[in-house]
DNA sequence: CTGCACTATGAATCGCTAA
DNA sequence: GTTAGCGATTCATAGTGCA
C-alpha cells in the first residue's frame, strides 16, 4: 500500500493499515467552525470527541521511531482565541499516551485584512508527538539546517590570539559543525510564507500548509523511502513533497474534488521530473 | 502610587493596590523549575496554585479597558515539553473568568546548544488576557506599525485595469491603512533579539524580556500617562520602556539585589534624559 | 567616519557525577 | 534509587576598541 491517493473516511481508512507501518504521520485536520461546506464544520465542543477514533489509530499505526506532527490553530469568536486546541494537546497526551516532544511555530505572510480589533494573525504552531522517548524518535538534525553566517565561519577560521577567559564561550567556534559541515542547527521556528494557488491550480481548495513546511519536517524526522501518511490530504501537498523527497506517500480524503485535485498535482509535478 | 519600585511579594503588595486602577499588567513570571536560587523554583505540579493569588488580584486590579500580557514559556523534561503553561492558561479563563484575546508569538535568536535530539528554541508565546470585552478594551493598532513596503504602496497608488476577479484580495490596498498612512497593521509575531547586557549591567540577572518587545504592548495597548505594573520586575526592563514612552510604572520584586538593578537603570536612564 | 576584529552571553538542553 | 548541580556544546548579535 504506498503511494496511494484514497477517496474516504479516514476514521475507516486508517483501520485498514497496518499496525508500526508508518514512519511519518503530517496532517492539518479540518479546524473547529471551518469548511463547512466540504468537511461538515465540526464544533468546538465536540472537536477532541471527533478527533479522538482518528487519533487513536494515528498511535497504532505509527512506527516507534516514527513523528506525528499536528497543524491547527483555533479560531477567533467574538473577539476572544478559542482554546480547543491546548485542551486537544493535553488530551492526545494525557488520555491518548503520546509524548509531546515539541511545538514549534510556522511564520508566514499574514492576510492583511482590516484594521480591527487586532493585529493580523501571521503564525500557526505544528505540535510533535510520538509513541516513544525522542532519543528513539528517527531524527536528522541537520537535514534542513541553514548555512552558518558568514561572520560566525569568519571567526571560526581566525586564529586565536589568546585562549578566552573563562571555559565557555569562544570554544564552540572551532567544532567539526562550523569548519566542515557549516551548517548551522535549525530552530524550532520556521518561516514559510504562503503560496496562493490561484495561478498553478483552478479549483477552490484554500491552500492548508506550503510545501516547504512539509518538506522541513519529512527530510528532519524520516528517510528516503519511509512511509508518510496524511489522513487530511487536501489539495496533496504531502505527496508532493514526498515525490520531490524520495518518500513513499498514502494520501486520504473523503471529498472527491480534492482527490481529483491532489491526483492533477501529482501526475502534473511527475511529468516534469 | 505612580512610579515606585517596591521590595516585597507580590501576592501581598498588590492586595494594596485599588481595585480597577491599573490601565496594562506585564510579566514574565519565574518559570517552573527554573530561577530556583532567587525564586525558589516552582515545581510544575504546583505552578497553577502557586499563581492563582497573584492572577486573583491581578483580574481585581486591571481596570475594565486594560489589558494583561504574560509572557511564559515551559521547558523540556527527559525529551518532552511541559504541559503546564497550556493548563494556566485555560485555568485562567475557565476558573478565573478572563477572557483570552490572542496568543502573540515573540521570536528570537536561540540558544545554539548542541546537536542533541531537538531543534534550538527561538520563540515564546506571550498570552494576552482582559476582563472585559475586546470592543472595550483600549489599542492603538498603528502605534507600532512598520512603514507599508514601497512595493505595496505603488500598487495602492496605481490605477486598476479592471476590477479584481473576485471580491477579495486587492480591494485591501485602496483603504486609508496605505494611501493616508502608509503605515502596514503588525502581525502577531514580534521578532525582538535577546540582548547582551554585558556592557550595560554589572549584575547577574539574565534580561527577561528585551525592552523592544515590552515597547510593543505598552505602545499598543496604553496611552501616555496610563499606569503600568510588572509584578516580577526582574531587572526592570518594563520601567525602561514606560520611561521611554511617557506612561507611570509600579515595578515589584522579591529580591532585593533585583530592586537594586532597577533603581541603577532607571537613574542611569533618567540621566540621559 | 567606516570597517573590521574581538568578546560575552542568552529563562537552552542533555548527561554525568556527587551527594 | 533519586535528585541537584555542573560541564560541554553552540551561534547570532551588539557593544567596544582600534586601524
Amino acid at each position: 500500500m504506498n503511494n496511494t491517493v484514497i477517496l474516504g473516511y479516514s476514521e475507516k481508512e486508517l483501520k485498514k493499515i497496518k499496525s508500526n507501518s508508518i514512519d511519518l504521520i503530517i496532517t492539518s485536520p479540518p479546524y473547529a467552525d471551518r469548511r463547512k461546506k466540504t468537511y461538515g464544520g465540526i464544533a468546538v465542543v465536540n472537536y477532541i470527541e471527533w478527533f479522538k477514533p482518528i487519533a487513536i489509530e494515528i498511535k497504532r499505526i505509527l512506527k516507534p521511531t516514527g513523528s506525528f506532527f499536528l497543524n491547527i490553530k483555533p479560531h477567533t469568536t467574538k473577539g476572544e482565541r478559542e482554546l480547543y486546541v491546548f485542551e486537544l494537546v493535553l488530551f492526545l497526551k494525557k488520555e491518548l499516551g503520546f509524548m509531546f516532544i515539541e511545538e514549534y511555530c510556522w511564520t508566514k505572510n499574514g492576510f492583511p485584512g482590516k484594521l480591527n480589533g487586532r493585529f493580523k494573525n501571521a503564525f500557526e504552531p505544528v505540535y510533535h508527538f510520538t509513541k516513544s522517548s525522542p532519543s528513539l524518535i528517527k531524527f536528522n538534525p541537520l537535514a534542513c539546517g541553514h548555512p552558518v553566517k558568514k561572520e560566525s565561519l569568519a571567526r571560526a577560521n581566525r586564529k586565536r590570539s589568546s585562549a578566552p577567559a573563562n571555559g565557555s564561550g569562544m570554544t564552540a567556534f572551532n567544532t567539526d559543525n562550523h569548519k566542515k559541515l557549516k551548517i548551522a542547527r535549525p530552530s524550532n521556528v520556521i518561516n514559510v510564507n504562503n503560496v496562493s494557488n490561484q495561478f498553478t491550480l483552478k479549483s477552490k481548495h484554500s491552500a492548508t500548509f506550503p510545501v516547504g513546511l512539509v518538506d522541513f519536517f519529512i527530510k528532519s524526522f524520516s528517510d528516503p523511502g519511509d512511509l508518510i501518511l496524511d489522513p487530511f490530504a487536501g489539495s496533496g501537498t504531502v505527496g508532493l513533497s514526498c515525490i520531490d523527497s524520495g518518500r513513499k506517500y498514502i494520501l486520504i480524503d473523503k471529498v472527491s474534488e480534492n482527490v481529483d485535485l491532489i491526483n492533477t498535482r501529482i501526475n502534473r509535478l511527475i511529468e516534469k521530473l
